[in-house]
DNA sequence: CGCCCATTTGACAGCTTTCAAATCGCGTGG
DNA sequence: CCACGCGATTTGAAAGCTGTCAAATGGGCG
């Protein structure tokens, strides 16, 4: 529990993120790596044509951006997506930390790893599966995170995102987003009031997104920081 | 250089690997991580209807599945795409290592965070880009990393993969892909002889592709091991 | 020389996008 | 309390990029 004692003591800034305002840009020189403590945030670029393409979603207690901890300079941007506090961590506090703590290290080190895991499921979701899979992929990732972070039951939660950024998740285009959703519903999978979403059968969902929660590590022996 | 001593040192064992053969497969329980040694490899999944989505290509002296050496089932299968030499390396060994020596365990974690910047990127292209978009990007890609390994010039080099692999690598159909090279032919980009690509006009291609090599993060200070 | 796999080509179907317009939800101001 | 305004969601029709299906061509190897 010293471990854990040298995690709470790192230097810090904390800083308030409203809605849709950026945390880190692309092409920013990274000081800090950002740790998010309360609200829902993501990490973003833009191609050519200024299409958007979202390729994860934070949480509280993610750390968003910790490849800018060791990388110079940061190839993606974060954004707020809900209201965000945000803990700000000096690239040096944290390599010094992870190489003189080993268990950290790892610990560091495995959520790096977790994290590469789910870019690699996100791009054959967005390669490979049909837009009605997409959605339906997403939305039992997001269920199954919420659930293991203690933010909602598996049945219900509530989507941080408008249906224009599940467009930029899935790589579609809002109004498929929507005809997706609609599918989703009639078909009795999903049931939505707003921007929440009641999954009305889990196995079915899952097996319309072709959902294996393997990708997400949650099981996986995490070291408890 | 004791750090270097200490890595070649490590416990391992040798394998040669035919092409097409699996290195290590999907829901594996891992005790190995592999660095190529010689020969180039990809990573894989395999969707719902029996598609499948490359995510990576590995050339020699990159690890393939490093993530092994911390989680314990394999999310992803790694495969040859050449003959392949292939050096498995005992999980406990690379953990300790990385523990015991922080310059390496920050070189790996390193190589971890590269990988994942490169997914991202693969995301944003199969997301977010229209399909003569995706080849060129790669063709920049693997053009500029195997430039960097040292196994070609810039201008021309032998591309390790078939159309039906480029295509599960961009998410498109072999059919689809074929088309795209040669629109990038007869536009003067490219200039193909069975299986060796020759870049004409690096400016232009990488233009066509929306490529910006910084998410390679090739120039970053970089532990030499 | 013949076989087999990879590449190339053509015609057509279909999923997703595009473009617009209508509807809804909700905070703000009268 | 109700009208207004604006962003998000829905809906419809039509276009277009990419996929599908087949068949032809090409190249390497036994």
């Amino acid at each position: 529990m010293a471990d854990r004692a040298a995690v709470l003591a790192l230097p810090h800034t904390l800083k308030t993120i409203e809605p849709n305002r950026p945390i880190v840009r692309e092409g920013d020189r990274t000081s800090f790596a950002c740790v998010l403590l309360t609200g829902f945030a993501i990490r973003q670029k833009t191609v050519a044509d200024g299409a958007r393409q979202i390729f994860s979603m934070h949480l509280s207690g993610d750390i968003v951006d910790l490849q800018n901890a060791v990388l110079r300079i940061a190839d993606n941007t974060a954004q707020a997506l809900t209201r965000c506090q945000v803990a700000f961590v000096p690239r040096e506090a944290i390599r010094r930390i992870a190489a003189e703590r080993s268990p950290i290290g790892e610990a560091l080190w495995y959520d790096t790893l977790v994290d590469g895991s789910i870019f690699r499921e996100w791009i054959a979701n967005v390669g490979r599966r049909d837009a009605r899979m997409r959605v339906a992929h997403l939305l039992c990732e997001f269920a199954m995170r919420m659930q293991a972070a203690g933010l909602s039951t598996q049945e219900s939660y509530e989507l941080p995102m408008t249906q224009e950024q599940l467009a930029d998740c899935t790589g579609l285009t809002p109004v498929h987003v929507n005809r997706m959703l609609m599918i989703l519903s009639e078909e009795g999978l999903i049931t939505r009031t707003k921007r929440s979403v009641k999954i009305n059968n889990w196995h079915n969902l899952a097996s319309a997104g072709d959902f294996d929660s393997a990708y997400l590590h949650l099981d996986d022996a995490r070291l408890a920081i």
